[in-house]
DNA sequence: ATTTGATTCCATCTTTTGATGGACAAATCT
DNA sequence: AGATTTGTCCATCAAAAGATGGAATCAAAT
């Protein structure tokens, strides 16, 4: 039986989807306190009471948005994996970066909503941590930072989220940092690209 | 005439700098809209109205911590440079690697402001942009990335802007990230230092 | 055609929140 | 001493925000 998150997204014109949605975005730009039921039910064009029937309290309709933000990230990480398995490392990093930063900035509410979860005190699930522990894990032995899954160093650990802290980062704060270096907004997907092989490649495969 | 911000700093007993301090913690640990001008009262043990007395709209009280904040930084930002003058590329970065880490270890309210700033769409005022642009420039011209403080390329500024980011993201992110990583606060501090210059010092001082 | 169930909106409630006026006391000035 | 300024709290207001009950609408089932 499908859980009702399941069921919104099968149907992605859905009211309970289109809500989802609405919330998601606006909960990636300003938060969870930053936001009222209101301001997504003005988003939807809906009445609030037509939002609390589809989820209940906001509380449980910012929790849909974070597992569905983490299924959307475990999704990507598999598809990046699929895509360079096996590859040399310098290549695994430098497809990685690409991906992610593609999808990342296609998806700009994400890297908000990833940063909101990490680093406000709100934090109302700990689903997602569960998840990126396992992820964190896997990427560690797929970069050769540690041999098994169950016993991943904190170094190694922290190595990644170092990479994937930097990705989330420029995307997330583009709105800040894109004027700050005065360039477009395709430039500055480029110059993003760049910097973070320039800073992730030569760490991860010098020496051996 | 001093302002009004200096006055408090100067009298750090006063009752102005103690609503500044409390509510500086608070936005830090929620957010502009996650705290209440009630929490910040109780938090100092007053009446919403003496805080509203000396502070006027909650507004005012909240730009007054960023301007706090930015001074602050800019301080430990000369500290740093006058620390590491004439030093080789990698010590400077060693260094000045440590000296932030410790300074943001100790408080992290900072660095979640930060980031509050950086990435929340309610930014009220423009002063820290400016300033930080300054900065970037300045470090980019020591880390010998440009030339011309007044003509840094955008890719400089975004390495220099990787480099920031990844102090601040695991001194913000510690409650997250240390259940992760399962190690204790000292431990925590010694893996990042290590984490940043296993990644940022090869970057910046492989081949010329 | 009637019943049933699912959706949606309007009106409304309660609590929270930002903000203020005024009383009162302590300190400062004349 | 008496007047004035400063600082603090109590009571209260108005707007915002989360939430709900119930009526109206509509489609599907009987």
């Amino acid at each position: 039986m499908p859980t009702a998150l399941e069921k919104a997204r099968q149907a992605p014109d859905s009211m309970k989807a289109r809500i989802l949605s609405a919330a998601r975005k606006l909960f990636g730009e300003y938060g969870f306190h930053g936001v009222t039921t209101r301001m997504i039910a003005k988003e939807v064009g809906i009445d609030i009471s037509t939002l609390h029937y589809h989820w209940g309290e906001k509380q449980e309709l910012y929790e849909a948005v974070l597992t569905d933000l983490s299924d959307e990230i475990r999704a990507k990480l598999v598809e990046i994996e699929d895509l360079v398995h096996g590859k040399p490392l310098a290549v695994r990093l430098e497809v990685a970066i690409d991906v992610m930063c593609d999808h990342i900035f296609g998806n700009p509410e994400s890297a908000n909503l990833m940063l909101f979860s990490y680093f406000s005190k709100n934090r109302l699930t700990s689903d997602i941590d569960v998840r990126l522990t396992r992820h964190l894990a896997n990427i560690a032995v797929a970069m050769g930072l540690a041999v098994d899954k169950s016993q991943v160093p904190p170094q190694a650990n922290a190595r990644v989220l170092a990479v994937w802290n930097s990705v989330i980062n420029f995307a997330a704060g583009e709105s800040f940092f894109r004027p700050l270096l005065r360039v477009d907004p395709q430039t500055y997907v480029d110059v993003v690209k760049e910097t973070l092989k320039f800073i992730l490649i030569p760490a991860f495969t010098q020496k051996g």
